[in-house]
DNA sequence: GTTGACCTTCAAGCTAACTTTAAGGTTATA
DNA sequence: TATAACCTTAAAGTTAGCTTGAAGGTCAAC
């Protein structure tokens, strides 16, 4: 199939095949006389797992890495980078979950003085900055 | 006190500090006779309060958007766009927790092949994707 | 009087993952 | 035959939030 269909089928844009291509994330089996770019299924499976593994948290760049010199996936390094990937991706849902939290604590205290139709201090503001941690 | 200073204090590099001054955030509010900038301790205030909304979601052309043309908080702004930032966190927590699993899934299965002391096939791979729903 | 640590401005560079543009070749259809 | 819908390459632009570099002024200490 040509960069198009494959491009419908994915719902990935062509530019981004290509450029995946460029990045040698992804080269098309083969070319037609044209030198138009001809992709397999195969070709359209790997696409695929290109954008699962950004799903999962890699880079372009490393996703390279999780295949050995003769393109086999290397269960060492993806068991290992997976674990790292969990371990940020926890980090970063605690870190959400605070932000979260102290969104809602400024909303209430916004809140509150709103209703009593006042506006909050930005002296009040800057108390509260003191108590609070945030990165 | 002098950029340096206000650099030390707040942790935030004078380059940054100069910077957020380019986009408008922060102005000092004095020059020395030698051009230097001059900071008070409402400036470091309000430096710190930038980082803080930065905490909270806020990009830094947001930022200004918080305020009335007098450079007062608007109550009513701030609000509304605290709770848009927080409905943001918690999709973004909800992805990172889907995402958590998928990474715990994948490496589940990838373990389950390694301790029989085999590899997973790629078109094993491929029908886990297929089953998967991933952004 | 010179060294070094400050400060100034303006402009350019960085990162990641694309997207857009320009200039042109190919193919199917009317 | 023309026109639209494809395809090609190479290079530049985009976004946010900075950082770095060049070229130079200021100031306190030795």
């Amino acid at each position: 199939m040509k960069i198009g269909e494959l491009a419908k089928l994915t719902k990935i844009p062509a530019s981004t095949i290509r450029f995946y291509e460029s990045k040698g994330l992804l080269a098309p089996t083969t070319r037609s006389a044209n030198g138009y770019r001809l992709y397999t299924q195969q070709n359209l499976e790997k696409l695929q797992l290109i954008k699962f593994s950004q799903s999962l948290g890699f880079s372009l760049n490393e996703i390279p890495l999780l295949r050995n010199e003769n393109g086999e996936l290397n269960h060492t390094v993806i068991i290992e980078r997976l674990e790292k990937k969990q371990k940020e991706a926890d980090i970063l849902i605690e870190q959400m979950q605070k932000k979260s939290q102290r969104i809602g604590s400024l909303t209430a205290l916004l809140n509150s003085y709103w209703d009593k139709g006042e506006c909050l201090p930005e002296s009040k503001l800057n108390e509260l900055l003191k108590m609070m941690d945030y990165e």
